[in-house]
DNA sequence: CAAACAAGTGAATCTTGATTCACTTGTTGT
DNA sequence: ACAACAAGTGAATCAAGATTCACTTGTTTG
């Protein structure tokens, strides 16, 4: 008898699994989930549409694990930017400014991220990412109460606010419009970086104001 | 010749499609608009699927016209509240109480409204609904920074991170899970009266911190 | 009543993507 | 070269709903 799977074929296939990612997140990152279409990621992997099923079990799969390594880095960006200062006010403010500045720089991912209607699925990842910064925002202001920094609050709450609050006017539907996330949805004016320093600062501030009580 | 549409036929047309809106209305507040197919409407109407299209050219327009209904109300009832009180304070305290209590009395319309995937039309409609919550709340601020009551910010993203903060601590992925918008998706436990309230008063602090700058 | 037209019907059709699968191609080991 | 199996292919199938339309029923007027 024969054949058995080598190193070469192992990674040979390892590699277009990673390619099927790759073409997948630039899709995502483009024009948000619903630019991924199991053909259109094919087409752009140079495979045929069957291939992608020989990789991933479902779409849904696809999406779910583009989304998680989306988020691994953002998360840890954010979540190293809590640490980075003296205060807690400082540490706020590092973190707040940190997803505020990679929203503004990837929008249309930003959005996909926050705010894209997708399938179950890849909603409980969403879920647990959103989870994921709220903790990080909790453990901060848990943090900063001990120290009385921050007034008294309920960390949880006050960290899911914070979440909405930026992900509203950084990304939401109301956000004064960065590059557009999705042209079907408005054509407003896209910022320049003067006014995208300004809306950070901005919502620095309100950030700042809502969990420690004073600026 | 023979047949002119008069007073009764008009009117019976006019409360088949009330009976429309109306079974429409109570698909979406029990189930959201992913319970609204229009087959569905059309069994709970007692009319035949056909018949819809007499009345509507679209389920998207059915759809639209539905959140537009649901919206006037909800927005009326904040906009109302923000003129309830004497100083700005606690008329921005009177909107945020308002706003929530309804979110959670009917947290399935709650999270349609804000938050669940529907199609363009309608993301549109949510569009001016989001504005519109946001420019009530702008108007407050404006008058109360004005007033010297509010510390010095940019009304408009205040107002936006504002309904962020709403939308996110009350019905976002990461509210506290109310009764239940989706079973899919989540199955916390449900709050009682008393930790409703408890929210509420949480989120009431949270919002004049953020844009009054102190308690 | 009969003509004329609106309103209502619901099974058949269309649409949009995901998913399958019988088949072809590439690798490996004898 | 051949057997054995994995990887790749892409047209065909499926699924879930919205939408259509030839036909039936209800109203109005001469």
């Amino acid at each position: 008898m024969a054949y058995r799977p080598t190193e070469q074929t192992q990674s040979k296939k390892a590699g277009t699994r990673e390619r099927i990612l790759k073409e997948a997140r630039l899709l995502v990152t483009q024009g948000g989930f619903a630019a991924a279409a199991v053909a259109q990621v094919a087409r752009q992997s140079d495979i045929a549409t069957g291939t992608i099923y020989r990789h991933f079990p479902s779409k849904a799969e696809l999406v779910a694990e583009v989304f998680r390594h989306a988020t691994e880095f953002e998360l840890a960006a954010v979540t190293q930017a809590t640490q980075q200062g003296e205060s807690c006010r400082a540490r706020l403010l590092s973190a707040v400014e940190t997803f505020a500045d990679r929203a503004l720089r990837a929008p249309r991912l930003a959005y996909a991220l926050i705010a894209e209607p997708v399938d179950p699925l890849v909603e409980k990842e969403r879920l647990s990412y959103r989870f994921a910064y709220a903790e990080a925002f909790e453990d901060l202001i848990n943090e900063a109460m001990a120290a009385g920094e921050f007034v008294s609050q309920s960390p949880s709450i006050s960290a899911a606010a914070l979440v909405g609050m930026l992900s509203e006017a950084l990304v939401g539907p109301l956000a004064p419009q960065i590059e557009s996330y999705d042209e079907q949805i408005s054509q407003r004016e896209a910022l320049t970086e003067a006014e995208k320093r300004a809306l950070i600062e901005e919502i620095k501030a309100l950030a700042l104001r809502s969990v420690a009580g004073t600026v």
